[in-house]
DNA sequence: TGCGATTTAATCGTGTGCGATTTATATTCT
DNA sequence: AGAATATAAATCGCACACGATTAAATCGCA
């Protein structure tokens, strides 16, 4: 007779069948993992992937940070307000356009990615798996990632 | 002279090379993903997760879940509250231990799930991905949690 | 030139996550 | 039995995510 994998039924599925769950758990292990390491330079997760975003490309408008972190600005306004409170950023409309904020580093964020140059190496540790191992995992969810926003419109 | 790959020195990286930001993000397509099939029966992304856990074993204590989702009642006690609400579940106290919380499913949680089995073929379909792939990365990031939470205490 | 359509951020409301604390109940240990 | 301890949920505050809407500036095109 023929075989029906559960997966096709949507019966008698565990969360641990679910390759959504892996990701939505795993999520937010890396958020712990990375807590105790940001406490220290006072930045959250999101912050921390947005300041590197901005070490990596300065003076970026909201549109193209949302396009680089996958989010829009009713996220990123509040989170980029708390920054520039932090005085990591400073957020100045572009008088070409006036539409647009140009966000740029602050001395005080520049140089905080000194301060933070240690945390790859942190979670690289406590990941504890081969960088050929992460590579191929990093790979399968930009394709998994990459798969459902292109299918979505 | 030898070789040091960026990753270990915290420097000049770009969001894409952060194995933290594919799975930051990739969960977030997933909530997209979910939401138009979810919006159908009434439920967010979380909320459905958690009814999965109870179709797959009933009556279970809010620890039980927390353990289950990897969550907390400070997380969990609203949501239930909520799916109570929506008359999906029903919160009892244990009258042999006081102290814990049993979650059952209604007769309306119940039948909601013949609601939901569309939607894991849904998202299959959505990836596009075979299921082997999917198989592979999935216990990648298995693997990539339960490293970083064995590393944490 | 002018006016509707488009683009960019901001705003608002709801629902998570989670550290820290509190409350209530149960257990342990003299 | 009774005080100290431990455990389970709940509460509180803050910071995301995100759909929906709004406000302001620019563009396009008759």
């Amino acid at each position: 007779m023929a075989e029906r994998p559960e997966v096709m039924t949507g019966d008698g599925l565990a969360l641990g069948d679910f390759l959504c769950f892996s990701i939505y758990s795993a999520g937010h292990a890396f958020n712990q993992a990375y807590r105790p390491l940001l406490d220290e330079i006072g930045l959250t997760y999101p912050q921390y992937l947005l300041m590197v975003a901005l070490w990596s490309k300065d003076e970026q408008t909201v549109k193209a940070l949302g396009q680089a972190l996958y989010l829009e600005s009713n996220t990123l306004t509040p989170m980029l307000k708390r920054l520039e409170g932090l005085g990591y950023i400073v957020r100045a409309r572009d008088p070409e356009d006036e539409r647009q904020l140009r966000v740029c580093l602050t001395d005080q964020g520049r140089a905080l990615r000194a301060r933070a140059a240690a945390i790859p190496a942190c979670i690289l540790d406590a990941l504890g798996l081969p960088l050929d191992d992460l590579k191929k995992i990093q790979d399968g969810i930009s394709a998994v990632r990459d798969h459902l926003l292109a299918h979505k419109p």
